[in-house]
DNA sequence: AGTTCTTTCTTACGGCGTAAGAAACGGATG
DNA sequence: CATCCGTTTCTTACGCCGTAAGAAAGAACT
């Protein structure tokens, strides 16, 4: 590789195309090194271990899933409904970082600062303190079980299931049930849900 | 080791003991060997290779979740609340686990099973054949995401995080957010926010 | 030119999953 | 008793992995 090429946000953007196209399990650091055309050693040179490198990874992801802290004044629904919707778009936009993300507490400043300011919108809103956290904090978690339940990783296929002796899973396979759309659909019955339960506790 | 006193069981048995102790990284063939008192490949003889011993984990802690499959004519509410709550209860006992039940499509029979038993009972309650798989997913799903979110795999702690600037979060974690009885009223809360939404949609 | 700083590569170590087959053991059979 | 045989365990070895240590190559400045 020509010299001063090469950057941690080449290093980045190569690893996270690796793993979305093998998987996390397949991403190595001399695979990686292959990729970009260059000694596994010289990733060492702008990543200092391949965990730090993992959290790039997982923080370049997320980063994206809200565009900007929610302003005060907004309304609280539709704040939630839309960094959950964000939230899923960028996991699928990348399915391989998922098992990442899934394993790690979500703790850098920049999300502290949306949680902080989706934290006031509720509160605005007549949420109590507590459950403004907790309603923030199970939007995101449903999201993240959601969409693990959503994609098989890359780099194994989901088993085909024997409906043999079950009718009624027999019958929604048929339906389609685990289509694309069928995922959409049960994404937006359980978050509405979950938001009219939301909206329950705060009238009460 | 003495002979004949060794079995798929057993080596199970303290698989699951050293993940709960050293988390799934930790997991090797080699330590599960040693902590059996066996060589690294006389696990080899009960299991066909690691991914299929970590299988294993998954689905017996998984077996443990629901007691058996629910009976027609439970109240479908009370059936998804135990589901939840045992689902989590097992989680919560082999934290270890974790990683690998949420990378994993549930699929054994055993699961089907339990699986037809609550779409039927939902049904019987009223809802649509789509609206009961939506239900019961989204509720599984909701746990295995508020689990992950809930405990750290062992092996290694929640980084402190750096609340300076952040009043709202700041003031939370002062009062005993992340806390564990602070991940139980949750839980309960979000859950309930849930199924209250499942009921208002099947009012409509 | 020589010197220094940045960037890349070479070599090597210990640990991993596991393939292949040898070795030990226990019970049945003569 | 000796022999055989199926079951269970161990030995050895291979090709991967992450990465420590430091040599080498290139660029920039004096």
């Amino acid at each position: 590789m020509e010299r001063g090429k090469l950057s941690r946000e080449r290093v980045l953007d190569a690893a996270l195309a690796l793993v979305d196209e093998i998987g996390v399990k397949g991403l190595t650091m001399r695979r990686l090194g292959a990729e970009i055309g260059v000694e596994a050693m010289t990733l060492y040179y702008y990543v200092p271990n391949k965990e730090a490198l993992l959290d790039g990874l997982v923080e370049r992801v997320l980063s994206r899933a809200v565009a900007e802290p929610p302003a005060p004044g907004t309304p609280w629904r539709s704040m939630l409904r839309e960094a959950a919707v964000g939230y899923r778009r960028e996991l699928l936009r990348h399915p391989g970082v998922l098992p990442l993300v899934a394993g790690r507490p979500v703790s850098g400043p920049e999300a502290l600062q949306v949680l902080e300011a989706g934290v006031a919108v509720l509160r605005e809103a007549g949420f109590g303190l507590r459950e403004a956290f907790h309603a923030i904090t199970a939007t995101i978690t449903f999201v993240v079980g959601h969409t693990l339940a959503e994609v098989p990783p890359p780099g194994q296929d989901e088993p085909a299931l024997d409906t043999t002796g079950f009718p009624l899973i027999a019958h929604a396979v048929a339906e389609g049930l685990g289509a694309p759309e069928d995922h959409q659909s049960r994404f937006d019955y359980a978050l509405d849900a979950l938001l009219d339960g939301f909206a329950a506790r705060l009238r009460a």
